[in-house]
RNA sequence: GUGACCUUGGUGUAAUGGCAACACAACAGUUUGUGGUACUGUUAUCAGGGGUUCGAAUCCCCUAGGUCACCCCA
């Protein structure tokens, strides 16, 4: 403790401490259990990957490949990056493992922190969590619709409110260039009013003057966006009005955005972006259909499609709406020991609870009842389970209910039991995933 | 990557050149056998470094971090 320097945690990055966990375990479950509703199966996917995959995969010359990402040499001088999206390394699994002879589609889901070195801002992070859904091998416009309701599902099992989801389709990869070409020439002929910046991107990439935001951009862009849905080949078109027809009929609303592009370069056809009405500037998620990047990558011709949210943005959503996320219980019975007699009695009895699967928490190294009982009571933990001196010498614990403040003595032969029926009459042990419903 | 504002105990704030204050939290005690109340006590070389000054939390410079806008995105 000599060095008074302090280490502070690197920019962009944040600690998610305990108060917070009730909104993760939170969005997680909730994903969780939409995803496998859905018959999406867990990936575990690494955080690094070689340097190569992102470049080939969200495209080189995106921000996200050109500017944000973290890439270093490993003491082999190999080039890995961290990873800045999940979906590249989802489809290099879905190759390395060949996935295509397993049945199709194959659907994953994944969770997990991403890196972008980019400056922090509000609901921006240079680590940051994802969660995500992939489908493969299925070009039925189907799925797309089946994926982005498992979105919406998400979404409102969490409690969101006022939630869009906004969706375009950028059409095949051929109709995708020539739209890209006519927004050009259209946007040419305005080029005067556009801003400086959008003038930089007519050049550098004309799908990215969709995003300006500035007055008279918009106006230009409304004027002639619809005409960009009309630039799609018969096909595309085709595809997308089914897309929209089952997302109809699975009552999923949404809102059509003919100025929707996303920003990475694999996408065409079905894009969507999930937003709450809130804070349109901030997407929570979105996704999109990406056919080509499979085989891109080396692999057979695959069709696909996924999305992708921002778990610290739904959070922040979550708790600017005020929404009821339930509290952790994070603990079960705590037990509290009067005297030197009482600890090894307390080891004996915290053994029993946890062969019974249950949570304990305790203070063994405090004396006085008070400071215990108090413990217990921030805790929230609906029961206590106290033993002094007279519970060692009668073979018997004290149960008390935290709630109601009743007390109830039990002999040591049914305290287990005892425990397990009081938390069942109120109704809290919850199933974990390997319990059956 | 550009610009603006900001950083004082664990948290939220005060002091704007002259002894770092308050609230909450935490810990200890009042109280070795019954909890969210009450009272008492303890807890900071003012983000880090350098400079100006008799004297700096306060003024200046550098570094780091935060917030906001731009860029972009989850």
């Amino acid at each position: 403790m000599t060095d008074k320097k302090k280490i502070q945690a690197p920019r962009g990055v944040h600690d998610i401490l305990p108060d917070e966990q009730k909104y993760w375990f939170w969005v997680e479950n909730n994903f969780r259990e939409a995803a496998q509703a859905a018959g999406f199966e867990r990936i575990i996917i690494p955080t690094f990957e070689a340097t190569e995959l992102f470049k080939r995969s969200v495209g080189e010359f995106t921000d996200i490949v050109s500017k944000e990402m973290y890439s270093f040499k490993d003491k082999s001088a190999n080039s890995l990056t961290l990873r800045p999206e999940g979906t590249a390394g989802v489809a290099r699994a879905y190759i390395e493992h060949g996935m295509q002879t397993m049945p199709q589609p194959v659907q994953l889901y994944y969770w997990g922190p991403m890196f972008r070195y980019d400056r922090p801002q509000a609901g921006r992070y240079r680590e940051f969590y994802q969660c995500g859904l992939e489908l493969l091998g299925d070009y039925d416009p189907i799925v797309d619709a089946m994926l982005i309701q498992t979105v919406a599902k998400f979404h409102k099992k969490l409690g969101m409110q006022d939630i869009v989801i906004k969706i375009n389709s950028l059409g095949t990869e051929r109709a995708k260039g020539k739209m890209m070409t006519a927004l050009g020439k259209l946007l040419e002929r305005n080029k005067k009013d556009l801003c400086a910046d959008c003038k930089l991107r007519l050049k550098k990439n004309p799908l990215r003057v969709l995003d300006c935001k500035t007055g008279k951009c918009r106006e230009i862009l409304d004027k002639i966006s619809p005409s960009l849905i009309d630039s799609l080949d018969d096909e595309s078109k085709k595809r997308f009005t089914k897309v929209l027809e089952y997302l109809d009929e699975m009552r999923v609303e949404y809102e059509l955005d003919p100025k929707l592009v996303r920003g990475l370069d694999y996408y065409t056809h079905t894009v969507f972006e999930v937003v709450a009405r809130s804070n349109e500037e901030l997407s929570l998620g979105g996704g999109g259909r990406y056919d080509t990047l499979v085989k891109q990558l080396g692999g057979p011709d695959t069709p696909a499609f996924g999305y992708a949210g921002g778990v610290e943005r739904v959070i922040d959503i979550l708790k600017q709406q005020a929404l009821a996320v339930p509290d952790l219980i994070q603990s079960d019975v705590f037990i509290v020991q009067l005297g030197d007699r009482a600890k090894p009695k307390a080891i004996e009895v915290v053994e029993k609870l946890e062969l019974a699967n249950l949570r304990i928490s305790s203070a063994l190294g405090r004396g006085s009842i008070q400071t215990q009982l108090r413990l217990a009571a921030k805790l929230h933990t609906p029961l206590t389970i106290i033993i002094g001196d007279q519970e060692v010498h009668d073979k018997n614990v004290i149960i008390r209910d935290m709630e109601d403040r009743s007390q109830e003595t039990v002999i040591d032969r049914d305290m287990v039991k005892i425990t397990l029926k009081k938390l069942e009459e109120k109704g809290l042990r919850v199933p974990t995933i390997y319990e059956s419903r």
